[in-house]
DNA sequence: TATGAATGAGGATTCATTCAT
DNA sequence: AATGAATGAATCCTCATTCAT
């Protein structure tokens, strides 16, 4: 009966979707110690029992999902190296993404930066998250030589300014992720690096 | 006869800071909940019973930690505010302060980080990890105000450069965290708020 | 598929009957510091994860005892005391049932008894165990007074004849609980309260 | 020095004495395994390491207070079956001694019941309990045998009405133990196994 | 004699994971 | 697929006892 397997299979990644956007939100508030597979299951309204037939362990479920976040910003920040345009709109095009990732997901990226900090959590992630944050920052250094070499970047020592922009990005997120509303801040920050600021109106 | 009342009194107050300092590496590298007493006693070389000699319980030691950072923290912003001299002065010397304390106790501050954002801490911990955020923030806005009034510092929506500079301030202390070795970033730091950028060599 | 809804309480209460009858023997013999949830869980060969799993605590499971024992009993007082019949066959009553209560469950009255003594229980169980004490004494003092009205109980003191027969009945509990073999009394108990004695061959 | 070892006899005697005293409260209220040896030497303000010097151990202070209390009371009961008399006036001598002494120490009863009842108690105290028991058990049944060959106790099963008056004073003993004030009862109890009683007044 | 720092075994409680149904 | 009963290792915390001073 190919057409039930098929249906099988459909609610199976559905199941797994839900799970981990219900795990990433407790994972992110509670961190991987702090966050217990019956507080997940509750929270997806489903028995230990049966997330145990969607994820394999408490460290499978966590590993994926620092895996799929960091896939996906590593893809989002290429993307926006990639694309045609000036270093501020590439870079107004990067920041408004993650704030709109972080909008509907403000818990992901503060997975990722927790495996990043933190010793107590699977190894793989911890190795994932760290492969991700040089990489990142790699691309970070790359943008703000391009954009050096066209004079739409500030001058100034280049690995410094890539870790302060890097800082930024990961300020915003961790705002989001403690819930309070982030005013936007884009232009603002796009201001810093390009020299270009806005007026002082508050 | 006993040992004389400053001895013990001695005695006590050593082996509380050498239990905060220890406590501060570890529960910064693994989280409250992911920090084993028994780690923490291991790493002071004394025997569970003698930690619980000096601090009622696990959450009481954190939220001391968490209570003198915070508290150190927000006296060094205020310092850093209350002196003389132009703002750009007064933003080097408190990163510089910053920087060297993140040199001798790079973990003190992500304590304070974990226990802000985090929900898996004692409540305690928690809340005045708030306070200290926005004690924090209303200094640095404070601080941005009277720089832009003299034009010391880049024009701009203060409450979003407040915001962007704490994330700065924050990310290094991350940075320090997590261990590797972090290029001296001050001068790079002033000059993204400031306006006033260096050359462009690596 | 999950067992019924219906079989799951059933082994449910099937386990909390059995946990709460073995629990009686043990804190009755040990007292609650004493006895410790590992002696608890073996004596019902289960582990100690799954008693956790059907009372909340160690305090909790007391605490039901204590209540229901004590409540319990004041039923049986009540009952006895609102039966009809002189005050010799509704004394008789009374006490024959609670030896034969106490020849299946020895032990329940005995833990009523050691919250009321000791200030080492759980608290609400204390309290609980002393509303249990003043009810049963206002209950026997009643009886008393009736009894006195027409005459089936001797003269003297209400409080202070009061006073003694809860002793009686208090020390048949203790020892039926201590465990020699308890010899029949209830009418010894009678003859002393009615003034009608037996002869006194042994 | 003679003189200064003879005095630190007497202070060590005086000290043990005091401790004991304080012990068997605490025991009373708590139990032998609830009290803590912090709390004894707290409560006659001393270091727990100087109790050490004036008893072994835990169990030997506890063992120590079950044998004086269980041993006086044997005598108490000896003496009063040895004393002239009718039986009413030997019963109300032992009760009223009984009474005395639980005026000034309510404490030291209580822990030889617990004892007695408990298997969560150093074995040779637990052993000592239950020859006390025992012996008493005898003395009384002695004394009502007396009594009922002069016609002075109520005819009855010896037996019984032995387990009957124990049953009495182990009542007195536990309600002085719980600490509300017990009303003079005396004269009830000695009317009860004398047949001569007093009028109904409340 | 006197103190309290120090130890470590023991006990309450939690939680990831398995499994019968 | 679905449930929650069941396990036991792991973790926090306590406390009798010892010992340097």
């Amino acid at each position: 009966m190919p057409r039930t397997e098929w249906a099988n299979q459909a609610i199976r990644e559905q199941r797994q979707a839900q799970i981990r956007s219900v795990a990433a939100r407790l994972f992110a508030h509670n961190g991987y110690v702090g966050t217990r597979i019956e507080d997940i299951a509750q929270a997806v309204s489903m028995s230990k029992g049966l997330l145990y037939h969607y994820f394999g362990s408490k460290a499978e479920l966590y590993t994926t999902l620092v895996d799929r976040a960091s896939r996906g910003t590593v893809q989002l920040f290429e993307d926006a190296m990639n694309r045609p345009g000036t270093a501020a709109e590439r870079l107004r095009w990067l920041v408004t993404q993650i704030v709109e990732g972080l909008a509907e997901q403000p818990d992901m990226f503060m997975v990722v930066m927790q495996a990043l900090v933190s010793d107590a959590v699977p190894s793989e992630a911890h190795d994932q998250a760290i492969r991700f944050a040089h990489r990142v920052q790699d691309l970070i250094r790359a943008f703000i030589r391009e954009g050096q070499q066209t004079d739409e970047i500030i001058a100034g020592n280049r690995e410094q300014l890539a870790l302060l922009l890097g800082f930024c990005i990961q300020g915003l997120a961790v705002a989001h992720a403690i819930g309070g509303a982030v005013p936007p801040i884009t232009e603002a920050l796009i201001g810093l690096f390009t020299g270009r600021h806005g007026s002082s109106a508050t």
